[in-house]
DNA sequence: ACCGCGTTATGACAGGCGTCATAGTAGCAA
DNA sequence: TTGCTACTATGACGCCTGTCATAACGCGGT
């Protein structure tokens, strides 16, 4: 995205791409390899010349692909925010799918996760590559919670706290086709997270609104995943 | 479980128990129809007979056991709590996963997850199932925490909060083949749950051994799920 | 004996899947 | 031109899927 080059994409990346919408779709069984490239816009032929390692290499790429995505758009949005506090970051993180819901629906969820899902049980490889992409979603998150505030020791464990409750509030919004859960989720969460920051000692008690965090769109960045 | 009759269950249930289980396994890919069966132990000609609407018919059934299943749970898991607070309660809710998963190992996730994964974008009815399931977990979870001393205008947003992060935790632990999300969404989730009883005011600080929730093996009920 | 009904058995069907073999095209290099 | 390489085209293979049609079984009722 914006990677500002006039560029078209070429087919394989347009493949790794498709891949990673159809799985968020409707999970690895609605990424088949004829739709793939044909959702790419891609020829056929050039799956087996790309993929040699078959639709697992396919999948673990694309697989690879959302984990990357997901921890450029942290850093995208932490410098898109008006005050950065940790729960602002989460209230980001989950406007992105409030955005996303509220506009085209609650066809797509999160391409790791439905992979996790369909390959933890089998293959290795592909589980692998799930959690590799979850740490390259934790990573940026992480070290975003440190530059506001965050002990070191706590942002780890705060970041796989954020990104358990977004996914699974995804699961829950898509099944109930509601953004609730994504709201509930980062209004009950934000003041914990903004409470975590070692220069917030006292704030933790109902009142102050230093570190409020809204619940609503967020205008930051794009949504064009 | 437990219903202490000495009745062997019917093929019809044990078809969709089985349907659940592979469900879980492997999403709804992995539940095929003879394989159901053939887990199931019960005959392939039974299918059509028991289940008219086909596989949609049974994989939505296996979604509203599940659902049901974790419901009552719920209630088990709060009569067998040493202290019943809302942060031990989320603690045995993920301690029968981390249970499960230090014992034999990360192979199965959430039936409900799966089937959302997978057919949230198309399918109606087992949306609708997923939907009904999760509202069949919250709604016991929602009201053992108004028992506990949560405000009822609180109970269902943290009942939210719970599943949502105890599902995402689960994608988490299954990738990385790790309990790790799980206790660390127990630990940091644990004292915002005991925070929010009403007669719960100035303990949320640090301090107060109150309501501590301990992260750890909960001998509660059984796990054969 | 006979019927009736709930249940099971079995094989076939069409369709989709991932994979592969094989041939073909385009473009650059010498 | 010739040759080499990168890419594309196409059809077929075997396998598995969900569904259906059809027949048979078992057993209680009368």
């Amino acid at each position: 995205m914006a990677e500002s080059k006039g560029v078209r994409y070429g087919p394989r990346e347009r493949m790794v791409f498709s891949a990673a919408q159809l799985i968020r779709r409707g999970g690895l069984a609605a990424a088949g390899m004829r739709e793939v490239a044909a959702h790419a816009e891609a020829p056929r032929g050039s799956l087996q010349h790309y993929f040699p390692g078959g639709k697992e290499q396919l999948v673990n790429e694309a697989v690879t692909w959302g984990g990357r995505y997901a921890g450029r758009r942290v850093a995208r949005f932490v410098e898109g925010l008006a005050e950065p506090t940790p729960g602002a970051l989460f209230a980001a993180m989950a406007g992105q799918w409030i955005d996303e819901y509220t506009a085209t629906g609650f066809a797509a969820g999160c391409p790791v996760a439905a992979a996790t899902v369909d390959r933890a049980a089998a293959g290795a490889s592909t589980r692998e590559a799930a959690a590799a992409a979850f740490a390259a979603w934790a990573g940026p998150v992480a070290q975003a919670l440190t530059g506001m505030g965050v002990p070191a020791e706590r942002a780890g464990a705060l970041a796989t706290l954020m990104i358990s409750a977004l996914e699974g509030a995804i699961l829950v919004a898509r099944a109930e086709q509601d953004v609730r859960a994504l709201t509930v989720v980062v209004r009950e969460l934000g003041p914990l997270l903004d409470a975590a920051r070692s220069d917030a000692a006292g704030i933790d008690a109902a009142g102050s609104d230093a570190g409020r965090t809204d619940v609503g769109r967020t205008d930051v960045g794009r949504t064009d995943v």
